[in-house]
DNA sequence: CCAAAAGTGTTGACAATACACCCATGA
DNA sequence: TCATGGGTGTATTGTCAACACTTTTGG
């Protein structure tokens, strides 16, 4: 609530409650799902990889901490932290998820284009961080690992129902890299022929670039550019196979 | 976060933050969704109508919380707040969302079936609370009218890919019944037949009960009893018609 | 000319709609 | 016997998955 407030309620006679933030920040590179993990320089969990995260201060909103604490943290470039897809997962408010006090969390998650520099760039903290395979982070500190494979089960449901997967991509894209984007977060394989109709169909998720085609790697045909088109979310979805359901 | 904390943090060193939440307890009634509310008996927005909500204390989760506040503030019978389908919202944290304090308030949806009696029944705050049309509901205090908005939002989103439904509807029922929930949630018409054939088509959704049929009303032929079944995700998912999509 | 990747066409299975129709009950 | 709501059948329409095929590039 808000408001319903004991009668003489007094902000200071409860032990306080410290609200933070935590973020599970993914990209795909090189056909593999990443998060970005930092290392902790302090008890408890010190030498442990975590999320990146830290405390809301007083007079910010809990996604204004995020991306505050993301920049200070793990040394994005300003403008990538400013463009990043950010979105709410849950919060965590387990009474003793961390040792030394009551800690709620509010935790974020985050979808990034593979970029070309990793993590590291800026100084400072920035030298504690490293993208991780998702299925090489183990041993998390607190309950991140939680925390990390909601985020994961999310964005994959996400991806079936809106036009998320273009926050993997760069600015302009190619279809394949779409589809790259779609099997390495199912970890399935799709059609090409069929995705490719499915997506030219919805409306909006993405729209062609004018301009000239890309090589993909070298060998093949060049691909035409797409750009991120204005729709959000995905009717009718766009489902993942073998998840169960034969369809 | 949780264990970024700047080195020698002290728990008393800032302001503290007030951690609440909220709730919007949904029911299907006669036609119409219903949320149940409670009048403020002090200030801020003394007389207004509020989301049920409160503190939460020292050693609960916020889930806990929640569920505690529902019984204080609303009178709900114990076995209904136990048995409630409670799930998370999303948390609201802009710093001047309660004018008193620094207030970040989880926020919770709840759906019931449509109870004998109203909320009304047990004593002390009790007499405060009713269950509200939600197209009746305006002026509510803080930001209660945006967290109803997304509650409701939310709930129509989860019937189309989930077993939700049946949580609005007596331990046994009818496939009227249940259907009568999509009409009146989506505030759309669907096809009896149809219908009838999705859900008993998709397995775990519901299970026939052995026992006797019911009469609907009175009048008609008496339908066959369902109980909710096991399953919670709904494939292929049962669009709402009209919503933009001819499909 | 071959491999590799992009892109097009076609077909058959299955799902969804729309609607006609029958059944059981109360008044 | 009529109105009311439960329940079944079915034809049309569309969508989707599967896979064969063409096109354009690099080596």
């Amino acid at each position: 609530m808000s408001g319903g407030a004991p009668q003489g309620y007094d902000p200071y006679a409860f032990e306080p409650f410290a609200v933070t933030v935590d973020l599970a920040v993914f990209t795909v590179r090189g056909g593999r799902m990443h998060v970005l993990l930092i290392r902790r320089g302090q008890e408890p969990y010190e030498g442990s990889w975590a999320l990146p995260g830290g405390f809301v201060l007083p007079r910010e909103s809990a996604e204004t901490a995020a991306r505050r604490e993301l920049a200070e943290e793990t040394g994005l470039p300003e403008a990538v932290v400013a463009a990043l897809h950010l979105e709410q997962l849950r919060t965590y408010s387990e009474p003793d998820r961390d040792p030394r006090m009551r800690v709620v969390s509010v935790a974020f998650t985050g979808l990034v284009p593979d970029l070309p520099e990793p993590a590291a760039g800026g100084g400072g903290d920035a030298a504690h961080a490293r993208w991780v395979p998702v299925g090489e982070a183990a041993g998390l500190a607190f309950d991140h690992a939680v925390i990390l494979a909601d985020a994961r089960e999310r964005v994959g449901a996400k991806l079936e129902y809106t036009c998320l997967a273009t926050a993997f991509c760069p600015p302009e894209f190619t279809l394949g890299e779409l589809q790259a984007v779609y099997e390495t977060v199912w970890d399935a394989t799709v059609d090409r022929p069929n995705f490719r109709r499915k997506v030219l169909a919805t409306p909006g998720f993405v729209e062609a670039v004018p301009g000239a085609a890309r090589l993909t790697g070298g060998r093949g045909k060049p691909a035409a550019l797409y750009r991120p088109g204005p729709a959000t979310t995905l009717h009718p979805p766009l489902l993942r196979p073998s998840e169960g359901h034969p369809r």
